[in-house]
DNA sequence: CGCCAGGACGCCC
DNA sequence: GGGCGTCATGGC
């Protein structure tokens, strides 16, 4: 990692990565795209402005403590992408979604915002994901709110959300949160299985929420989300099961594909 | 208007 | 274990 400060930003020049692809690919909902195609949003309650500029990422107004103590964390810049890619490039398809996704990276987020995104994103789209989650800050001055502080909402309180059927699961997760019936630190030091089936005693945690809360929000890079795209890129690429490079890092590896399946155009037949 | 969305759940067999 | 209808909302 290298970057140097200039003016009160924090330019990154070593790694580069795609802020489209990496902030508007369904694993964070809080993050908006500016005109000039630089972002806005938040991680936890930690704001930030993060733009590109001729192969550097900018963090705009950002403190070296914070781009070291939060932001380096967050964009898992520690990580070697580019050694990843090329490990994954041992398969035909995996090969063309680096290809196409390839200045994508995972977000290390916060595990109790990843629990209640994702929670929200069943039968859900993306846009209309990124609204609730909108609203639902709106109610707390713009902030995230804390288990305690959701589990004290009722019906009426999050009726404004209008998010359906699954504002009960919203309550229910923030009163097993706050009660300690689910310890979200019990799920970090849990082996993957049992962490899932911690995850689970939540109603309106399935397996695939189970998977995405514990990849995105615990970083278990061996977690696996299987949704509709991804159901569709097995069934067409992978009948027999995913390729032996993808299995060690599958969730970085499914993050790849998912978004190639999802957005690029030039796959048929599949969408 | 109908179809779909980063699904889960209850019920049926 | 697998199959199916239902759930609330809104973007397209």
């Amino acid at each position: 990692m290298t970057y140097f400060i200039e003016e009160g930003n924090i330019v990154l020049t070593e790694p580069v990565f795609d802020l489209d692809q990496t902030l508007d690919c369904g694993q964070a909902f809080r993050w908006r795209r500016l005109l000039g195609g630089s972002y806005a949003g938040y991680a936890g309650n930690h704001f930030l402005h993060i733009g590109a500029r001729s192969g550097a990422v900018v963090f705009f107004d950002t403190s070296e403590e914070d781009f070291l103590g939060l932001w380096a964390p967050y964009f898992d810049l520690a990580t070697d992408y580019e050694a990843l890619k090329a490990c994954f490039c041992a398969d035909e398809t995996m090969r063309a979604a680096c290809a196409y996704a390839g200045g994508l990276r995972l977000l290390r987020q916060d595990p109790w915002e990843a629990l209640i995104s994702f929670i929200l994103s069943q039968n859900n789209n993306i846009q209309r994901i990124k609204g609730i989650i909108e609203r639902l800050c709106e109610l707390f001055g713009g902030r995230f709110p804390a288990p305690g502080e959701l589990a004290a909402l009722n019906d009426q309180a999050l009726a404004p959300l209008r998010a359906g059927f699954r504002t009960r699961y919203l309550q229910d997760a923030a009163k097993q949160v706050t009660d300690g019936a689910v310890d979200l630190d019990a799920v970090a030091a849990a082996p993957l299985d049992q962490a899932r089936a911690m995850l689970m005693q939540i109603c309106g945690v399935g397996e695939k929420v189970a998977d995405c809360v514990l990849l995105y929000g615990f970083y278990r890079t061996d977690a696996f989300p299987k949704d509709v795209w991804m159901k569709r890129v097995m069934e067409r690429f992978y009948p027999g099961g995913l390729p032996a490079c993808a299995l060690r890092h599958a969730g970085i590896a499914q993050q790849y594909l998912f978004h190639y399946i999802r957005t690029c155009t030039s796959i048929e037949g599949t969408r």
